[in-house]
DNA sequence: AAAAACTGACGGAATATTCCGTCAGTTTTT
DNA sequence: AAAAACTGACGGAATATTCCGTCAGTTTTT
């Protein structure tokens, strides 16, 4: 519970403040939590940043993958799972700036990157299928995925910067160009 | 060209090791500069990352514009800018890391932005002339270049990071895919 | 030779980290 | 079942450490 706390106070400050200027004692009195307490469960802040990565790709993983099943069109389970991944950042706006502000940060290591990826690699599946029936562009399931979430993820960095208004019509063209972008012709 | 030295060390620094691990100390022996002489020219660790944010996106802007010439098709004039921009940033990966770790981070103002993007509006101009002959999904100008720069941008992030072999060929491609995310079918 | 630029040792403020007493909750003893 | 002993999470004061930013002395430029 407490460790949760610190967790979501670190992610808080982290991304309105900036990692440097966020200090241990500040961490602890957002969580309303003992300094000794963050010491009890993280080493230092680096673990921290650490820690709330993990943790945030996990709490992504299970909003996207809740109640989906593999069935219809490639094209269907696409724009389902990609849907709900635009959602959940939507939603999150803290939680995206955390993801996009730390995810080329030296202080992950690719340890922890493979660690908190490996949920997300039934995506993979999902190209692998696509390519098999010469749906898509020829590149790797690994890179036809990673294209899609750059090109989502910085589309959503600018849609909350310009506080875009996101409608169902909005995100149905969005993902029609993501798709658009990796299909052939 | 002190200041051009202790510029390049923090880019150096601040992308290897991240903005609250690299000391003002260290920075100054990286640009073989005394101390003192860092704080001649900048206030603070912060002043550092904006000054050297503007000082990049000119640089960037100078190589992509180089030479550019609005003539031929609208595809031709897309294809020389944005070859520019992903050639660019395949020479400097360094400045490409810089610009991609900094780009969301609470120290950079909307004002340092608008000031750093000025040199890239000229890109506006390309997407309108295409909005007016229909090549493009209807969004405007500014959004579709931000679209088609996230996209870049993302592709990038990972081309480096598996260290791809970015020949001619792929680089077509790949202009074809952003091409293809914002062209209507 | 005067002015400007530079250097890096140093003091002290800021910050990280440790360490230990407290206390609510649990287990053992009587 | 009451009392005593035990546990370890917790908080925050104390301490260790880092890091900033200044300034006296030095070098370079004009």
């Amino acid at each position: 519970m407490k460790r949760i706390q610190i967790l979501k106070a670190g992610l808080k400050l982290f991304v309105t403040q900036g990692l440097h200027s966020v200090t241990i004692a500040q961490i602890a009195a957002e969580a309303k939590v003992g300094i000794g307490t963050v010491y009890r469960y993280f080493n230092s802040k680096e673990d921290i940043v650490q820690q709330i990565w993990v943790q945030q790709k996990s709490e992504e993983s299970s909003y996207v993958f809740q109640d989906y099943a593999p069935l219809g069109t490639i094209r269907e389970q696409f724009d389902f799972l990609w849907e709900r991944v635009i959602r959940y950042f939507l939603e999150h706006p803290l939680e995206y700036q955390f993801s996009y502000q730390f995810a080329a940060s030296p202080i992950l290591t690719k340890e922890i990157h493979e660690l908190a990826m490996k949920d997300f690699l039934q995506f993979d599946e999902l190209y692998e299928k696509g390519l098999k029936k010469n749906l898509f562009k020829p590149l790797t399931a690994r890179r036809l995925r990673l294209f899609t979430f750059s090109t989502i993820n910085g589309w959503i960095l600018w849609a909350l910067d310009e506080k875009m208004v996101l409608d169902d019509t909005t995100i149905t063209m969005f993902l029609q160009m993501s798709w658009d972008s990796i299909s052939v012709a």
